[in-house]
DNA sequence: ACTTTAGCCTGTCGGC
DNA sequence: TGCCGACAGGCTAAAG
């Protein structure tokens, strides 16, 4: 599942072999996604060189000189460097021809994600929004306690707020509060102005490992290079439920919440 | 203004 | 072996 840590290692996997080069054809062969992929798309990439791509919470920005290819991996995608000969597979929806005969492919099975182009992409309806980088300057302690203030939304809902911060979804979102000691179900409101700088601390800590891991492999994530990540063997809660929490051996807990799996301690989180 | 819910998708897995 | 329902989940839009 690509959250920030799968996405920055998709960035950093691909980044090497497609910065500088020229779109020589863009292949949409579904362009079902989550939004249908425009179909004057390829001719407005094509011939474009990539100058760099950047990363704005979960979006990838494959920066063109007229502006910017918008990929988002949804929960199934990945990006992938193969030869181009490899015969595309049924969830291979996007190849990106380069001109040096590098072929970067998009796969989707589950089709959440998406593919768009914009001029001045973090105007983008979908960018425009967007709150703080968490390993960002914007993400602190004080920014944080603001946003919590009068919430009487659960403090894990509210850090997995792409307006409030990006780029931490369900997984990390777990491992940080394990990490804050902070029970995920307590009302945003009622954490304290201390509690949220070491939330925004163990937010950071938890993404920055996984990123030096190669992000999270559950089932199907692969960077660029086709390698899975490591950071499964690193998780304290997430997927363990009825297992010993590391820190006090007693069992982790999983309720649901707002539709999604939450893994706690009930002892170590207040 | 905030909070909740439905919906988009398909592969995988447990139960029968 | 095969069928079926539940589950996984980021994000938006609409409803409450």
């Amino acid at each position: 599942m690509p959250e920030l840590p799968e996405v920055e290692t998709t960035r950093r996997g691909i980044a090497p072999h497609v910065v500088g080069k020229t779109i020589e054809r863009l292949i949409v062969r579904e362009p079902r996604l989550r939004w249908p992929v425009d179909p004057g798309l390829p001719a407005m990439v094509a011939e474009r060189r990539i100058d760099s791509i950047s990363r704005r919470g979960k979006y990838l920005l494959f920066n063109i000189g007229t502006g910017s290819l918008i990929v988002h991996l949804g929960m199934s995608g990945n990006l992938r460097i193969v030869d181009a000969e490899q015969p595309a597979g049924t969830h291979d929806h996007v190849d990106w021809r380069l001109d040096d005969g590098t072929c970067l492919r998009f796969s989707d099975p589950r089709r959440f994600g998406s593919l768009l182009f914009a001029s001045a992409p973090l105007e983008h309806r979908l960018l425009r929004a967007l709150g703080p980088e968490p390993l960002g300057d914007g993400f602190s302690g004080d920014y944080l306690y603001d946003c919590c203030r009068g919430r009487r939304t659960a403090i894990k809902q509210l850090i997995m707020n792409a307006r409030i911060v990006v780029g931490v979804g369900n997984i990390y979102a777990n491992e940080a509060l394990f990490r804050a000691r902070i029970h995920p179900f307590r009302a945003a409101g009622r954490v304290s102005r201390e509690r949220t700088e070491h939330l925004v601390a163990a937010i950071r800590a938890v993404l920055c490992d996984a990123i030096e891991q190669g992000g999270t492999t559950l089932r199907d994530f692969v960077g660029g290079d086709g390698r899975p990540g490591y950071f499964s063997q690193s998780l304290c809660v997430y997927d363990r439920a009825g297992l010993a929490c590391a820190e006090c051996g007693r069992a982790v807990r999983r309720r649901v919440q707002g539709q999604r799996a939450t893994y706690y301690c009930v002892d170590c989180q207040r």
